[in-house]
DNA sequence: TTAGCCTTGAAC
DNA sequence: GTTCAAGGCTAA
């Protein structure tokens, strides 16, 4: 069933051999040229069927416009071609390059992993035939796509019904937010199998300590975010440059917002509730300075979280708030960005004006600023283990981590 | 026009 | 100095 190896992929276009990034992802080298020469030149093609023609390697020459067409609908970036013509040097779509990398290693090492204990599930995993990171359907947005507003229609009819109880006085914005938050069983089911896989690993090379453990969690669970957050309402809608700029920003608030939600719903004081559903002491663990101020912290805000029994329609609302931040110095589309921001705002206000405390709203806002104290505190805490050799090498989080003090400069 | 190979140059 | 994705060149 398996056979072939993930790095030999496949251009998305026609199925050649892929010889590295152009435009966006990775594509042959005709459909490089052929898009190139296609966009320098303006050229524009009519196609004589019906605008759907099969584009494959043999036939990929018969049709230019279905195989233009292709090319923009896997995601072939218009912006990427220089009008100057200049030559050489990198574009701003290197870290994007670089992240995709990153994330295909990773998916690699668990399909390997995977290999040597269970095949049979390659598929339902994602291991097989990963999703590029740059892959995206919304071609028709590549044209009109300017400063434009988000404006929000009910495009799914009914949203799906949460879980739990329905509750009144929920907006429909908050609601469609919350139909496509991804289930928690589901991505704790991915998680726990991949967690398996890596312990016939942890057999031969020894049991991970807690760090590693949370370490590698953690990670597993940002991968799921950048999954999930390619296909969400409003954030698919960005270009590539500023989805890694937002992600750069959030991801250990992110991580954070998630792993206090988990929190909030038991109450064993000083036990970590992981994804994995396992819990772990952290009381009385020997942790240095650093260390001890975020859990200091950490276990403040869940039992702020836990007073405040902040909901599901709440964390929801929270999470896009972390994630459209428009504080990011090089945002191409700020306002867009600023307009997501004020529409999530509004539904929380109107949510949490229907509660019966005034100032609930506001509370939630003073939360969210702990959690971003409390993200900086926990990267200079990885920062310092990192610089001590004590992170793994080519992960995510340490991708994540250099990102965002390149972007940021801290 | 296509597509394989070549040259270039900023980021690392 | 090395990388590697841009643009350029050219035979088929």
């Amino acid at each position: 069933v398996i056979g072939h190896s993930a790095s030999e992929e496949l251009c998305p276009v026609c199925g050649d051999r892929v010889s590295g990034y152009h435009y966006g992802l990775l594509t042959c080298e005709s459909c490089k040229g052929f898009f190139k020469r296609t966009v320098q030149d303006k050229k524009r093609y009519v196609c004589a069927e019906t605008q759907t023609c099969w584009i494959d390697k043999a036939q990929r020459k018969r049709c230019p416009f279905c195989r233009f067409q292709k090319c923009l609908e896997v995601g072939m970036r218009l912006e990427a071609v220089r009008a100057d013509r200049m030559r050489g040097g990198r574009n701003k779509f290197g870290p994007l390059y670089k992240l995709d990398r990153t994330m295909k290693q990773q998916r690699r090492a668990q399909a390997e992993a995977h290999v040597h204990t269970d095949s049979s599930d390659l598929v339902s995993s994602g291991a097989v035939n990963p999703p590029s990171f740059s892959m995206t359907s919304e071609t028709k947005t590549y044209y009109t796509y300017g400063a434009n507003i988000p404006h929000f229609t009910m495009v799914h009819g009914h949203p799906k019904n949460p879980r739990g109880p329905r509750k009144p006085n929920v907006p429909l914005f908050v609601l469609e937010l919350l139909s496509s938050d991804p289930d928690e069983t589901q991505v704790q089911n991915k998680i726990r199998q991949r967690l398996q896989q890596h312990k016939h690993q942890w057999k031969k090379h020894g049991q991970p300590g807690l760090f590693r453990l949370i370490f590698h969690l953690s990670e597993q669970m940002l991968l799921s975010f950048i999954e999930w957050a390619r296909t969400s309402v409003f954030f698919k809608q960005l270009e590539v440059i500023d989805q890694m700029t937002l992600l750069h920003h959030c991801w250990s608030e992110l991580l954070l917002l998630d792993h206090i939600n988990r929190q909030v719903l038991q109450d064993n004081k000083g036990q970590l509730l992981l994804i994995t559903g396992y819990e772990v002491s952290v009381v009385g663990c020997h942790a240095g300075h650093i260390l001890s101020s975020v859990i200091q912290l950490g276990q403040d805000l869940i039992a702020k979280f836990q007073l405040l029994k902040v909901d599901r329609e709440e964390f929801v609302c929270m999470k896009y708030l972390l994630i459209f931040n428009p504080d990011g110095k090089q945002l191409e589309n700020r306002l867009f960005i600023e307009s997501v921001q004020g529409q999530v705002r509004g539904a929380l206000l109107d949510y949490a004006l229907s509660s019966q405390y005034p100032s609930r709203f506001s509370q939630l806002l003073q939360c969210l600023s702990e959690i971003h104290f409390l993200s900086t505190l926990a990267e200079e805490y990885l920062w310092t283990k990192h610089e001590n050799g004590e992170v793994p090498s080519n992960s995510l989080l340490t991708e994540m981590l250099y990102a965002k003090r390149r972007y940021f400069h801290l």
